[in-house]
DNA sequence: TCATGTTTTGTGAATGATTCACATCGTCGG
DNA sequence: CCGACGATGTGAATCATTCACAAAACATGA
């Protein structure tokens, strides 16, 4: 596969779903045509689909169905992006992983290294996301209830599972976070899930975009002091940042 | 939304990917724009994407990315179809059922009706198709490393997760069966994985097509003896059949 | 270095799909 | 019975896509 290729394949599963303008735009040195033949022969692959008009293209991938296209999904999009960007940055090769279930989870699983990793997840889709895309992780699932909004699992046993399973870092999402409250999610099934998690784990790096800064969740999982890193986005006010590092917490 | 296009969404569902020329034939009694007007419907509800060239593809679901349509599932798409429409008739309410990883086993997971079911499965694929579409059904899925090939799940602790559930009825597939050698699997850990659902399992349900008569693969993983029932198509040589029913297995 | 064949890329015409505007038909409520 | 509205069909206009061919880039061997 040509180095073009490869870019526009890249570019199209960052975007997930982009016009042939758009991608003519974007790599202005070759013709039209040029990208079409592209397309074809990465559809012939199946790394993607063309759609019409404009010609759209959709990434074989899951998200579509799971709602990730969801309007207030989407709108926060390029924060996730940056987010994940900044957290795959942060994984060494050769460790042991847990990795969150959530859009922030799903799009740091797309930037991940493709190196030896051992990767556990409770998020079904974002283990087969990892297997299709990338050769050398090892994906783990958590098993359990498969819960119906999250696409994630929730076993009664899962202090079993992870008493046999190491977990170096940790990846883990919030919904919402107050200085009171701490680290807050939606679902009661998760939050026990999330605390086993941060239990075990030797280093815990939180993933949270500004959106969901000062906003307060049902079930609260964490505070402050469990977790060791923060990475959040640049929209992110400098005064709560200061409040993290003053706790003690990397933020990134 | 309107029958037709209920229809519309239900036939594409079926064959995941149709041409509109397709559709035309099929539902001949309306215009070509009334059809584009409806997939103009369904694809803003998120049920299908169009695409270009006349022919439209059926958005949602996996097997987009897992291969599903490699030209060798595809051959025997047909058969699967059939073979699935058979076994889900198998299906009662209430029960607790195992569904096994594999293209006949998805279409069998589209196929289910949509009621209370209790459905265990190592195919993280399935059970996301499963909960993404139905409303009624719980999904188990059963925790350990991701097989790349398979999309499946094999966990080394299987025997204690299974030991905590009943299941009544397995659906189970197998790549291929001799009398000599019985029902085979090309990985081992699926082998595994197998024996100790039909093991734990009250009634076993083995979906075969023709196909995979008279081929063998490197590890068995049961006998005629072990089974209940096999679900095959309408291609199967009555020959074979007829031995099945000689060994005390429900043919259907 | 040149000649030659092969692969890649660009161009414009031809094709065919998609959209748009409008006409028609049927249904429902007044 | 009328008028409004929604659903559907028709044909023209638009636009993407394909196709065939030419130009360019590249490699190969004399």
């Amino acid at each position: 596969m040509k180095e073009r290729q490869e870019a526009i394949k890249r570019y199209i599963e960052r975007k997930s779903d982009v016009t042939l303008s758009e991608l003519t735009r974007e790599f202005s040195d070759w013709s039209e045509m040029t990208i079409r033949r592209d397309l074809e022969f990465l559809e012939q692959r199946r790394f993607l689909i063309r759609t019409k008009r404009g010609a759209r293209i959709m990434p074989t991938s899951y998200e579509v169905s799971v709602g990730m296209y969801g309007e207030r999904e989407k709108r926060n999009c390029d924060l996730k992006q940056e987010i994940a960007a900044k957290a795959a940055a942060l994984v060494e090769t050769d460790i042991s992983m847990y990795l969150d279930a959530g859009s922030t989870a799903m799009m740091l699983a797309r930037e991940l290294p493709d190196r030896n990793l051992i990767i556990t997840t409770s998020a079904p889709n974002i283990g087969i996301e990892i297997v299709l895309k990338k050769k050398n992780p090892t994906v783990i699932l958590l098993g359990g209830t498969l819960q119906r909004k999250t696409i994630s699992t929730c076993g009664l046993n899962v202090l079993d599972q992870l008493k046999t399973l190491n977990i170096d870092t940790a990846f883990v999402c919030a919904s919402g976070y107050t200085d009171a409250t701490g680290f807050s999610v939606g679902g009661q099934h998760e939050c026990v899930l999330k605390r086993a998690i941060i239990a075990s784990a030797r280093r815990v790096i939180m993933m949270m975009d500004s959106s969901k800064l000062n906003s307060i969740l049902p079930f609260t999982f964490a505070q402050l002091s469990d977790i060791d890193t923060i990475v959040t986005d640049s929209k992110a006010p400098e005064s709560i940042k200061a409040a993290f590092r003053a706790a003690g917490v990397h933020v990134i």
